[in-house]
DNA sequence: AATGAATGAGGGTTCATTCAT
DNA sequence: CATGAATGAACCCTCATTCAT
């Protein structure tokens, strides 16, 4: 019977990795000091690694909670949607939506320097490739589907097609992110919508 | 050694930013020490400070140069082409005939943290930005020569289809850096070749 | 061992200002490394860094914080005396009084040092500058006092006997830190007190 | 037969040390490098290891050339006069006539350093402290002189008079060096030559 | 004789991690 | 539980000295 519950374990924890978010998103991974993180979250060093067991365990948590989150989220969003056309006009709305502040641009930096972090590690190297092909298999996925109903062509390569459009949105992404030309990006994402949809949907 | 030649002191500069961009290549910006960098280059870890005066300018000097001897030689591979189809799909040319080794794998990881690690300093910030744009316009001259002379529909926004064009690029690499799927780079280059030619020549 | 006393901090502060104290006075400032005061303090290196921020840092402190207590000392002393001669002979009696040990060479070398440093420094130019000054300035209001009360000649020119003073001391103890004759210390205290008092005071 | 005369090598040396002199008092012996030496004095590295086989040695030559040819030249002035009387005159207009520039007072930081840092050093604590009573003994033959022809009161202690000449000279050099007064410094050297002259001469 | 490139030991400083309180 | 003082390995950088040319 613990003295503190586990639900208050549980919200400290989440307020840790935000803060840790908000800090790596501030100075990148290694840059960012445990005492950032401790100034930014109130708490102390030695909390922190109740929590946590090192620096970049947090790290590697905080990453994978998040691409969890988000590809749930991604998901959810999609049960209400029963046409490919629908389902991929919201994949493209959910970029076009972006509210496109500082501080998102500082969260695609968190992710891309996770990425190439990732690929420089025999642990963390499978687990970021299974991690992209799930977010390529689920597009897959939508294309099949719409191809079965005649929404979507026969002869359209769904795995090339959907290896393309993720490339789009990560390299829009990561320009955006160093560049942060506001205006560029909706046009890009409003062309290649038009693009890819007039490549892939029957008329 | 000393009164070595001019050509001596350069060679050995050239050298030393070989054996940085390989060890970046490898670790990363920050966790590549200078001492990895001595071994690797099997030089003095003080003769390094004769020719850069710290690490990040070592680390800048090369990022810069790198930049500025690929964009050349990328111009420099157009000279003899006239037609801006011919142009275009040399800009594709160049992406599918690389070699898809784990060494350019390498390279692009260091390219894609040194724009992180930009976008995150007030001084490089300017620069890469400049940078990028230089990329884009270099295709958006192209893509409006074209137009001048027919080859490409009067309707196409050449700074869009130019940064669709880059994102696109770099968002492909990125992947292909991380994930490393041989097969599926090539498939998404022709492809994309596809699309965008399609969309963008007069028949 | 955290969450410690104020109290505790302090004593470990003075006795890291100590210690370094002790080792300026054995090497002199550039030539003590801050392992020399790690191991002369029993401590590590980082938790010097958590008291002062850096080596410089730590020097200032320590002279700063040394001149003015030597300067507060020695006001106070003078609290009980009430005519210029008795200050002036208690002025001379400090010096006189001292216990002359190596400990003592090594803490006037330290002072000395200090003075040359900050000379050639912009920022401790001034500060410096103003120390001595004040020094000066507590002797001119003493002879000031007795030219006042009749203690002291009219015509005495209380700031060129001050210097004058402050001359022969600083310079009998610059000697003696280097030469260290024992009996001529003494001897020299005693004429020159001689010499100044029967310069100055009213038969 | 040197290729080279005798008299470059030594005109050569005289400028090394000139130009380590220079340096030595714009930065103090520590913190001026062989390569601000080499920089100051247009030669190489090499050369100066040619002529001294050390920093230490360079800086020990120096120091001593400079001490034995100031001592010199002090008892060459002295030749042309008879009386203690005009020679104490004298040493006093040697510093009384100085200009106060800038440069002197870096002379005097690297005399003081010097003798800071010899004091800490076994090998050269000795020759500091003989180069000292040379120095005061030169004065005390001086008084002595004077006690035996009756210009100087026989009751004075001809070594303490010279100890306390000297500290004030050197404590004087050194408030100058440091607080860098032009009016006070004048002020005192004549108000002091008419304390001791009073204190030792026969009416 | 003169040069200055090369060396590498050593210094100041940082920071992830531990653990006594 | 929570704290933050303490640790020390590891990093970047400097600079006296050497020696091939």
């Amino acid at each position: 019977m613990p003295k503190v519950s586990e639900d208050y374990k549980e919200r400290k924890r989440e307020s840790l990795l935000e803060s840790a978010l908000k800090c790596f998103g501030e100075k990148g991974y290694q840059s960012t000091t445990m005492d950032d993180i401790v100034a930014y979250s109130n708490t102390s060093k030695g909390l922190i690694y109740n929590y946590f067991k090192s620096k970049e365990e947090l790290y590697l948590t905080l990453m994978e909670e998040r691409t969890n989150h988000t590809f749930k989220t991604l998901k959810d969003r999609f049960e209400k949607f029963s046409t490919a056309k629908e389902k991929i006009e919201e994949l493209f709305r959910i970029y076009k939506d972006k509210e496109l502040t500082e501080d998102w641009r500082k969260l695609i930096r968190v992710q891309m320097e996770f990425w190439i972090i990732s690929a420089r590690q025999e642990n963390t190297y499978e687990i970021m490739s299974n991690r992209y092909k799930q977010y390529r298999d689920f597009l897959v996925q939508i294309i099949e589907e719409g191809k079965n109903v005649g929404e979507i062509k026969k002869e359209v390569q769904s795995d090339i097609v959907a290896s393309i459009f993720w490339a789009f949105i990560d390299g829009t992404c990561l320009h955006y992110s160093v560049v942060g030309d506001d205006n560029s990006y909706k046009d890009q994402f409003n062309k290649t919508e038009e693009l890819i949809m007039n490549y892939i949907l029957n008329t």
